[in-house]
DNA sequence: TTGAAAGCGATACCAC
DNA sequence: GTGGTATCGCTTTCAA
């Protein structure tokens, strides 16, 4: 029996017997037969492998996609490397370059921020790139989630709830994220609603609340807090002031950062970035434009989801 | 110009007027020539990729390795395949098998605690496998850090601070973590110390604070927690309770996570699990024996270290 | 319907 | 010193 006769019953092209065809699949599954990917490559020019830059060192943002684009792609006999380069130019060059060396299919970037890029210039690579975020070279394909979306999503969230005095404690306005949410919760709160920017840790969430305590004044019903680290510390302030949540104030966070909203106490109604998603995305499309698919360049957003869990309170009435 | 005198003269092998050498290499770089990895790893059977096997979703124990592994292999040129499998053994073997098909020169499989295994069978595979944070097949490789001279670490460190009546409060005691760290406790605070076993997170922290509370007698001054979730919980519930931390009591958590650590008030002292070494020589044990060299097969405990913050108090004697 | 042969990109051996 | 040639494992084209 000869090699190109099995290659074509294996590939199932080429015609011929159906009978031997049968038989030669039969005999290779029982002797676990499995072709070489590396031979498979070097003639098909293509490795089904892609490639994952991020320079996430807690894999906050990196791991859910990851996760997406594995999931997106294992199907398709996809593997990812997984390359983390902090933010060091030279490992990203050694790591991209021994990407290439393995000839993937393509690259997937992805960081912390959609208004930064990676310390890797990734321009006129022989392989399609994939940004998500991150930003990427002009007029390549990135992907991020709706900030604008998410913080509506959270604002309206808090006004059906029937709160009134809506504050808004976020991150340094260095970060689009941050403009963007806040310009989204003055739209739906109203102009005057107070957006109080800091630096994203629970530290700053304690800090804004004994900020607005001592402010007197009229107190907030409902914070809007820019991630759910914030929050969680707004909503330990909170409580350390007496103030009932969500009796008294509903807190909201961002990012549903698993770990750290459902430990607060009380849990925390967050908005998911839907990052599984983006990764799952990501990876359709470097697979897409691996396979000269064209995929229309420029920036996407992803909707956001609302994750209802104590901290709003009105966690009954939805699903 | 040949192609095997271009070979011979970017590899450094063979005989060949040094002159021609350098004209050939600086030629190279200036096309910015690199070799095709696959066909290299086709003759070779070396395909300088390993592949990272994991049923760790939030990644706290994966990526710490991960970056060991990474960084302890990018000198060899070796990247990393990351698989993240969940406990699906469907799922495991279709990704075990897609890197069999790509020839990884080897496996590590990684997971939460060493007394489980991941749900594929990595026994008779055609690469050498070793096991970090998860239990391997009788005469594997196996990786972990070593719990008994961790808890000893932390709690030497709260004696020598002077204190003297010292809880355990841990994890279930159907982890052997958990058991060993508890043993190693009562070796160095006296068989009568408790150890109270709850869960892994920080609402059995705050349980158990208020168990002891309750109970009346007398309250410990020296907590060590069996994780920095718990020592967490335990930190806020005594400071709920008007404990001071660490002025009455020392607590001190396991497993030096960052983001729980760090953002704890006060800040945990705690013990560092050296995850990130355990992945370098998880790298180089999986590179040795894919190169054929012997490892003594066995469980491995790699020493831990005390992380000084501000939870238990005496930092400043220190480095 | 099957098989022989070329070639993917690189390396190693052996003539020249 | 240099270059031809076989080889790695597989797919594809073409002849038998």
């Amino acid at each position: 029996m000869s090699v190109s006769t099995v290659s074509k019953a294996l590939n199932d092209n080429g015609r011929m017997a159906a009978d031997t065809r049968e038989r030669i699949k039969t005999l290779a599954a029982q002797i676990g037969f499995r072709p070489n990917a590396l031979a498979k490559g070097l003639l098909s020019n293509r490795s089904f492998t892609v490639g994952l830059l991020t320079n996430d060192t807690y894999g906050r943002f990196t791991l859910p996609v990851m996760a997406g684009i594995s999931e997106a792609l294992v199907d398709h006999g996809v593997s990812v490397f997984l390359c983390a380069i902090e933010d060091d130019p030279a490992l990203g060059k050694i790591h991209v370059d021994a990407m290439l060396d393995k000839q993937v299919d393509g690259i997937i970037a992805t960081g912390k921020r959609v208004d930064r890029s990676l310390p890797v210039d990734l321009a006129g690579l022989p392989v399609p790139v994939v940004y998500a975020f991150t930003k990427g070279e002009p007029g390549s394909v990135t992907l991020t989630s709706d900030d604008r979306h998410g913080a509506t999503l959270a604002t309206e969230w808090l006004k059906e709830l029937g709160r009134q005095r809506l504050v808004h404690i976020t991150g340094p306005r260095e970060f689009v994220s941050a403009v963007e949410r806040a310009e989204a919760f003055r739209t739906v709160a109203g102009n005057g609603a107070p957006v109080l920017h800091g630096v994203w840790s629970e530290a700053w969430g304690h800090e804004a609340i004994d900020r607005i305590w001592k402010e007197g004044g009229e107190r907030p019903d409902g914070i809007f807090c820019g991630n759910d680290q914030i929050a969680r510390g707004v909503a330990d302030a909170l409580r350390e002031r007496g103030a009932r949540v969500p009796g008294d104030v509903s807190v909201i966070g961002f990012d549903n950062w698993e770990i750290m909203a459902a430990q607060t106490r009380p849990p925390l109604t967050t908005i998911d970035t839907n990052l599984k998603e983006l990764g799952r995305e990501a990876g359709l499309m470097v697979l897409a434009l691996a396979e000269g698919r064209a995929i229309e360049p420029g920036l996407r957003r992803l909707p956001c989801k609302l994750v209802i869990r104590d901290s709003c309170g009105g966690g009954r009435q939805q699903n």
